[in-house]
DNA sequence: TCCCGCTCTGAAAACGTTGTCCGAGGCGCG
DNA sequence: CGCGCCTCGGACAACGTTTTCAGAGCGGGA
């Protein structure tokens, strides 16, 4: 900069003005441009965010569980194009679910300067985010709401969705329903699990804890208590998987143990290939995408000085038919199954 | 600092040298720690990077395709995990494979003082980096080579692993196989392209350019490739599909068109369910999460001071069967294509 | 007792910017 | 012709650190 001032024959103020589109006569500032060309100038951004008034360092940092979750990763990119509208970048950084790392991530954010944290969270407990809030860090949570502190927030109607998928199950005459679901610490697998019980009741249905397994995080975990359920005694005759990895791996051991024409499935969260698998995975879909980009969008209206109420905005799901979940109770069982109910 | 220092009694170069691990002596430190504890001092990293030595600011910028897709967000979860070993956060950014917006990603990552890049590039040219690296920044390519510049690459053995995708489908019988490929200017289709035509030259078989289809960006458009393909004249008894996009829209299409059972088909990297597919999809799979953890060790060993020869690391690919790419030409047609040829 | 040398501390400069303040110069008006 | 106002450029301080440098204090050896 010193040396573009120098080149330009102007101070470095001028040069800085300049730059930052301030009152330049215009002779000035073509020498100066010419300079920059020149010399292959580029200010530091960083150097600037620590001087400037506002302090923006024109970065978000994203936490969620991880980044190469495909739900995730949709997220990431809904964040990403909004982002870029506002000529800001983003980190990101995966937390595993783990409340440690995503305090961790959060601290290595906020001390490079972050203007904004975009949260997916684990943790328990956000209240300790209250000190980032305080020195001017925006805040969003996405897909799962904030606890012990009031922050803007994008969700799905996860419960909803869960009872559209169970009902769905339910109409088409499924009385055992399994629920598989991830660690009943995060809370959309909570939700879910809401949604699936309360679509048990309404339809009068008893809820059989033997039928539900959780804390499955990942496909293998879901496929073997999907095995472990079915090959049991009084297996269930549909299941509802919570969570995008959960589907897959019940749909593989669907497919090994040749039940995938048999027993019901609705899955929650679309899956790449659900429509041409045999028979197709029904799922209840959200857009990651969308939650992403609203949420990022909430992010920037409170940079840009949105000083209301927090919002909370809830997307909703779709159902969407493919097969799997519409595969009726044999006549036999079905016979069977009301006998027994 | 200035606070710490003062609650502390001691001086900020102090507070600095303690947060620094410098040599203080011990109750001096311990009061120092106790005041950063009190009042929740954290350094700012981005102050800290303006004034030391090294420059260092402990993140990377990531330019990939698009963050969205499974195969780079599994690079970018490599590349993270290293980071994280090393203290260092990442920035991730999509350049949609545009060559603008490859250098505006790499702009922004520069002028927030990245200590290093890994770029998965889409320009013709990426000679414009010698600048950043003149400035001190870490290059390294991932997925594809550099041209016009010298850097550390980790690629996967593109030639070698279509070569292997395309004699399994001759293996099988077939002789008019289809290419279907990702935009020609992107390297990793070229050089999957490459592998195709030695594979169909070393069997002696003619390429047609009639079978090649190219410049395909998403699965739509791969989708109605093939079925343009397949409908057409002398359509081809298999595929070869170039990459995770053109592998599902191929698939859906044969599906739609029934032909899943009587047309060949190997695809160029996994896709989740490939294996619950009927039939299975055969692929050619590498190694995106290793890609991505090779690339940031080659990244820091040159921040940590290597400074020998550029490297360029290889990973294999491996060939998964799993029935897609084992269907056999049947009887009549491959008498009919035999004694065509 | 004196002096050397070692260890550790504090003052101050510097990193690359932006923002404030002042002054110079031009112009219009009385 | 002179006064005042307005515009715009330059000097300098400041942002929150690290690093250099000098010097204080102390212990040990002669």
């Amino acid at each position: 900069m010193k040396d573009v001032a120098s080149v330009a024959g102007v101070s470095i103020a001028t040069v800085s003005r300049v730059v930052n589109g301030g009152d330049v006569r215009e002779d000035l500032a073509v020498r100066v441009r010419d300079a920059i060309e020149i010399l292959g100038y580029r200010r530091d951004l960083t150097a600037s965010t620590l001087r400037r008034a506002d302090r923006q360092s024109g970065s978000l940092g994203l936490v969620f569980g991880d980044v190469a979750n495909p739900f995730f990763s949709a997220v990431h990119r809904g964040v990403e194009d909004v982002a870029r509208d506002h000529g800001a970048l983003t980190f990101a950084g995966s937390s595993d679910e783990d409340e440690e790392r995503e305090r961790e991530l959060v601290e290595a954010f906020a001390a490079r300067g972050v203007d904004g944290l975009v949260i997916v969270p684990c943790s328990r407990d956000q209240s300790y985010l209250q000190r980032e809030r305080r020195s001017g860090t925006a805040l969003v949570f996405v897909d799962r709401p904030p606890r012990f502190i009031d922050a803007d927030a994008v969700l799905a109607d996860n419960v909803g969705g869960a009872r559209a998928a169970v009902e769905h199950l339910i109409a088409a005459g499924h009385r055992r329903i399994a629920f598989l679901g991830d660690r009943p610490s995060i809370f959309t697998a909570a939700e879910r699990r809401r949604g699936y019980r309360e679509a048990l009741a309404r339809a009068g249905l008893p809820d059989d804890r033997a039928l539900e397994r959780r804390g499955l995080a990942d496909s293998d975990a879901a496929g073997a208590a999907a095995r472990e359920l079915l090959l049991g005694p009084n297996p269930p005759t549909a299941v509802f998987a919570g969570q995008n990895l959960i589907t897959v791996g019940v749909v593989r051991t669907l497919r090994d143990l040749g039940l995938q024409n048999d027993v019901g499935l609705v899955g929650f969260d679309d899956v790449v290939l659900a429509d041409v698998v045999q028979p197709g995975i029904t799922v209840v879909t959200q857009d990651p995408y969308a939650l992403g980009r609203r949420a990022a969008e909430l992010l920037f209206a409170r940079l840009g000085g949105y000083d209301g109420e927090t919002r909370r905005i809830e997307l909703p799901t779709r159902l969407v038919s493919r097969g799997s979940g519409e595969i009726a109770l044999a006549g036999v069982e079905r016979a069977a199954t009301e006998g027994r109910a």
